[in-house]
RNA sequence: GGCACCAUAGCCAAGUGGUAAGGCAGAGGUCUGCAAAACCUCUAUUCUCCGGUUCAAAUCCGGAUGGUGCCUCCA
């Protein structure tokens, strides 16, 4: 499989270190809100790469931390009247509700940042002994000037950085270089705090991440990802500490997911231009966002409105009722006999989607092909069963096909199989096809009304009338 | 200002050297008592523009234009 890593800017071929096993790092939430769909996509993209690494037979550890202790959670707690703790806890559940219902698989390993403080003080203390980290007035901060290779992933040269920052920050208090970070800050007034070798205070952001993935995956690890924003400053800071620290490569393969926009630009909190999840949720099925994310190739930006999820459900149906249509006449159709031409043509069919998806899925994960692979099958299939010359086995096999690769996807096209209809409605269908037999049409039609306006919908079939929620 | 990325039909979106996938919307047709669903046909001689390389370019190179992102918390 090629996957293209943001530190070459090349596709590479991705291969684990340990034979056999990935290693992955996502960067999580930080909770202190409700998460949006810009958000979900790094999650949604990052566990479809997970699970078809999955597919393919690989053992994949996932770990995607939570950032439990930030400026944002603290503002956000005081504006509450709550302790950080206690809206950090309550977002988390808020988070696995959402990611629960986007059908994001949950991580191996879930730390959390106040739930790290060892691992990061034991970082810090490292850096501080080989003279990458300092103290200045309000805490410890890593001196990028240490690291020669800092900007090698952002491309940024460091000496336009520092013009940059300098103009906007001014010089700080102690700091030996305007861009230098800070790996731990001292105690403010009112603030949580954790007690460490060089005073109360509390943790960084960007020195978190890398405690985490250090303790938890070791020290180099195949892939780390996030959104592009998070490029510069924070990975490549990731990666200044990390090395700094180890002396060895932090992570093999990097890579960023495209942002999702509103009117071409980007959704985010600070410009108030975003749609949670949990909105959505209220207004379309979670499948139908993970399916709208997935439609398009992960590095791109995709642009997000009502219009586009309202075409993806239209889109999504497409789907889902080949599928279920394929079981109803597979189960009319299973005295047809093997070996026709036309059940040979959709055997080919299945195998020609099973290539297609997964060359796909093995160029940098290029889900937007890998699921016109899919309308390719479904063509196919609907094809085959409208013939009436293929066995039902054939016909079940392609909706297996279609079934296990959307599986891949986190996708279930057979989860809106007709299942509780009510009695009175079937009692009712079957009375209107009664009537439609004894070519009485007023009444059947009247019969159809009073369906409908219940909720389901008649269609009729070569192999008899259906039912189906409307 | 520096550094990146993007530009494909009415809309969304694949395609990185061999003659434009897929979906939505639209038109016509088949099937149907009528519907619905499905299927078939049609809908970009052309990929923002201008040059160049090549037998061959949406794809590579140079330039222009437009848009976005990062450089400050951000998925």
């Amino acid at each position: 499989m090629q996957i293209f890593n943001s530190l070459t800017r090349r596709k590479e071929e991705l291969t684990p270190l340990e034979p056999g096993h990935f290693r992955i790092y996502v960067c999580g939430p930080t909770v202190y809100d409700l998460f949006h769909i810009g958000n979900a996509r790094p999650f949604i993209v990052f566990d479809t790469l997970r699970r078809y690494l999955l597919w393919l037979g690989y053992q994949v550890t996932y770990v995607q931390n939570f950032t439990d202790i930030d400026d944002k959670v603290i503002t956000r707690a005081q504006a509450e009247g709550v302790p950080f703790a206690q809206l950090a806890e309550r977002m988390i559940g808020e988070y696995y509700r959402d990611a629960d219902g986007l059908n994001i698989m949950r991580a191996s390993l879930y730390p959390r940042a106040t739930e790290s403080i060892d691992a990061i003080i034991q970082l810090i203390s490292r850096l501080l002994e080989k003279g990458h980290a300092y103290e200045a007035e309000d805490g410890l901060y890593f001196s990028i000037d240490s690291f020669p290779a800092y900007g090698r992933l952002s491309g940024h040269k460091l000496e336009d950085l520092v013009a940059g920052a300098s103009e906007r920050l001014g010089d700080t208090a102690g700091k030996r270089n305007p861009l230098d970070f800070a790996l731990w800050k001292y105690k403010k007034e009112g603030e949580p705090f954790w007690p460490s070798p060089w005073g109360d205070g509390r943790p960084g952001w960007h020195i978190e991440c890398s405690a985490m993935s250090l303790e938890n995956l070791g020290e180099t690890i195949d892939i780390h990802a996030g959104g592009v924003d998070l490029t510069f400053p924070h990975h490549e800071n990731e990666i200044a500490q990390s090395e700094a620290a180890t002396g060895k490569p932090f992570v093999r393969y990097w890579m960023h997911n495209g942002f999702v926009n509103i009117d071409f630009e980007k959704m985010s909190k600070s410009k108030g231009n975003f749609f949670t999840v949990r909105d959505l949720a209220a207004r379309y099925p979670y499948s139908i966002l993970r399916f709208f994310i997935l439609q398009a190739h992960y590095r791109m930006p995709v642009n997000f409105s009502d219009e586009l999820l309202d075409a993806a459900v239209t889109s999504w149906k497409r789907i889902t009722s080949s599928v279920d249509h394929l079981a109803f006449v597979a189960a009319a159709s299973q005295d047809q006999p093997a070996g026709t031409a036309e059940e040979n043509g959709l055997l080919e069919a299945i195998a020609a989607c099973r290539q297609a998806w997964q060359k796909a899925m093995d160029d940098d994960l290029n889900t937007a092909d890998a699921i016109a692979a899919l309308f390719d099958l479904v063509r196919a299939a609907n094809t085959a069963a409208s013939t009436g010359r293929v066995s039902g086995q054939a016909l079940l096999q392609a909706r297996d096909s279609l079934i296990e690769l959307f599986a891949v996807l986190g996708l279930d096209p057979a989860a809106s199989a007709e299942d509780g209809i009510p009695e009175e409605i079937t009692r009712l269908a079957e009375e209107r096809g009664r009537a439609k037999e004894a070519r009485d049409f007023a009444k059947a039609d009247a019969l159809r009304e009073e369906i409908q306006a219940r909720g389901y919908k008649i269609e009729d079939t070569p192999q008899g009338f259906r039912i189906l929620p409307s």
